[in-house]
DNA sequence: TTGTACGCGTTATCAC
DNA sequence: GTGATAACGCGTACAA
């Protein structure tokens, strides 16, 4: 754990010197900075990245915070894994959290990236509304949104076209014949639900097919809450003949309520999710879903992160990726 | 951004005095303290983590690191869920990183630990001899293992029996009656493989079945390997009536190539894997696995970090936890 | 080209 | 009880 000080008594010169050598190249004789260099290796220094934060302003921490509902949905892990993936490239630390789709879990965090004084922070916001995250931007440290959107606030933004998405999934089933469509919908303040919602909706209109309000039902992203949610759908007295399922750990719920029901998929029910999901192909059946390309999201996000800590004062730029429909065979 | 000396001057009392009702809450009389609470309370006044960690020597940074190989693996992800849980519930943030099955990534970030002066980390060694951790044990800041071991370092450690999970596994098949048995293990340098590996020999050896060197495949923990081999063994003049897989990703690839061949499981290839899968209800088949205790892995390593962060000196201890079958139906 | 000295925001040790 | 003040390790004007 050597300092400054150490190194430049064990060099014989001043600390502004090492201080110089090791950052702005410039103006150093060749002889003071070799026995420099040297005296850096004895001791094995390294910077204390705490004391440089410190010290300059900001955007100079070379660390980056990631907020994420869930790490163990297979979405938001592959958004982090293209975050980090370009995060690493930049030499730019992750500083990764877990907000659990919870408010208060996602302000404490919120308050952390602050404290921390963080160069800038990636999210989904809680909703459109977030409190939390509006408060936030008033630190000015740099945040760029993914997958969700915020309604009263422009911030750098990539997320995925997932009215058309909901729209292709939509036309998938329409085109199989299907006229009493199930939507499996997450909460409704989400930015994302109300454009897969419309999109159920349009395409049902577009179609002449009628809308059962009873066919609709709001959950909560969560395994569970597709679960119950399918089997409430599948005891009506009219049930739909098909599910758009829209997140992937809903589906996954839905999937097995519909097995335990031992109902066939997809020749009782039709399913199309929203997400890829990892292993498709051993699943039971294998699932058609509206894919989103989820690593190039973070990836993106980051890079836009990157682009603003060097620019503050640039443009906020939404970016807008497209899903695509996987057709597999649960459908 | 207030800090103590606007909070002091809005109070007009001096920083010691708003330090002391901000820490130690002794020795200041309630009109003062009123008079500071509410400077604070105007200021939204929030203490820069980065200073105060500057100041302090250790274990007051309340931010512990956790170094995973592959956030994309649910059992990481479970157990980062658990290390999670356990640091919020203490108010510690979490410098979450993915080495990627990487040293030199796993390099980079054990010195950001190390430059964020960290409280402590937990991580899974890269293997057994792992040099870069042993290096980093140097630093004095506290480490636990889970998952895997190092061989010549004693450290905290959390991990499961492994050679029970083994026999367990090895035992279910051979009550099936199957007397040849692929295995698809990981990095021979892991304790984790050698130890499931040890438990394959031994319970060939008990039940008095011979080992075949040609149905001992090494992968790399990961999808594509598991595939890979399974195909190789499958391709075998005299192939395994079943197979043990030593971890998901594995697994998940070895069911895939048996698909794709279009045989049966278990009919014509029977499969245990190690770790758990989720969503294992709707895969084809139900999958009979070894299940580790992924969340408390993580839950415990950190509970024992935070032991560690208050008592430096107390003496390392290891914990094992219990793998426990759960017979699916691809056995 | 190199060195001195200050400040970043804390905590802690002294005096008063 | 409270207030100066000295660190912590670093970057950088400014002086030499």
């Amino acid at each position: 754990m050597a300092s400054l000080q150490e190194v430049a008594r064990r060099a014989k010169v001043s600390i502004a010197t090492v201080s110089r050598v090791l950052n702005h190249s410039d103006k150093v004789v060749p002889d003071t900075r070799a026995a420099v260099e040297q005296a850096l290796r004895e001791l094995d220094y390294r910077p204390s990245r705490v004391a440089r934060r410190l010290r300059m302003n900001s955007g100079h921490a070379h660390l980056v915070g990631l907020i994420i509902p869930d790490i163990q949905n297979p979405f938001y892990a592959e958004i982090a894994r293209g975050v980090e993936d370009a995060a690493y490239a930049a030499k730019y630390a992750l500083l990764l959290c877990n907000s659990d789709e919870s408010p208060e879990k996602e302000r404490f965090y919120l308050d952390v990236m602050r404290d921390e004084s963080v160069d800038g922070i990636v999210l989904p916001p809680f909703d459109e509304t977030d409190v939390a995250v509006i408060e936030f931007l008033k630190t000015g440290i740099p945040v760029v949104c993914v997958d969700r959107s915020l309604s009263k606030a422009k911030t750098d933004l990539v997320e995925v076209d997932n009215y058309r998405g909901a729209l292709d999934a939509m036309a998938h089933l329409i085109a199989k014949g299907h006229k009493h469509i199930g939507l499996i919908e997450g909460r409704a303040q989400v930015s994302t639900s109300r454009e897969r919602r419309r999109g159920y909706l349009d395409a049902l209109a577009e179609n002449g097919l009628a809308v059962r309000k009873d066919l609709m039902r709001a959950g909560d992203f969560k395994q569970e809450s597709g679960r119950v949610l399918a089997n409430e759908l599948l005891d009506l007295r009219k049930p739909p003949t098909a599910l758009f399922v829209c997140n992937n750990l809903m589906t996954v719920g839905a999937l097995s309520a519909i097995h335990q029901r031992g109902r066939r998929v997809p020749q009782d029910v039709a399913v199309v999710g929203f997400d890829d999901l990892p292993w498709a192909e051993v699943l039971d059946p294998p699932p058609t879903v509206v894919r989103q390309p989820a690593y190039d999201v973070g990836r993106q996000a980051m890079e836009l992160l990157l682009k603003r800590i060097i620019e503050p004062a640039r443009p906020p730029v939404t970016v807008r990726l497209l899903p695509e429909l996987v057709v597999r065979r649960s459908t």
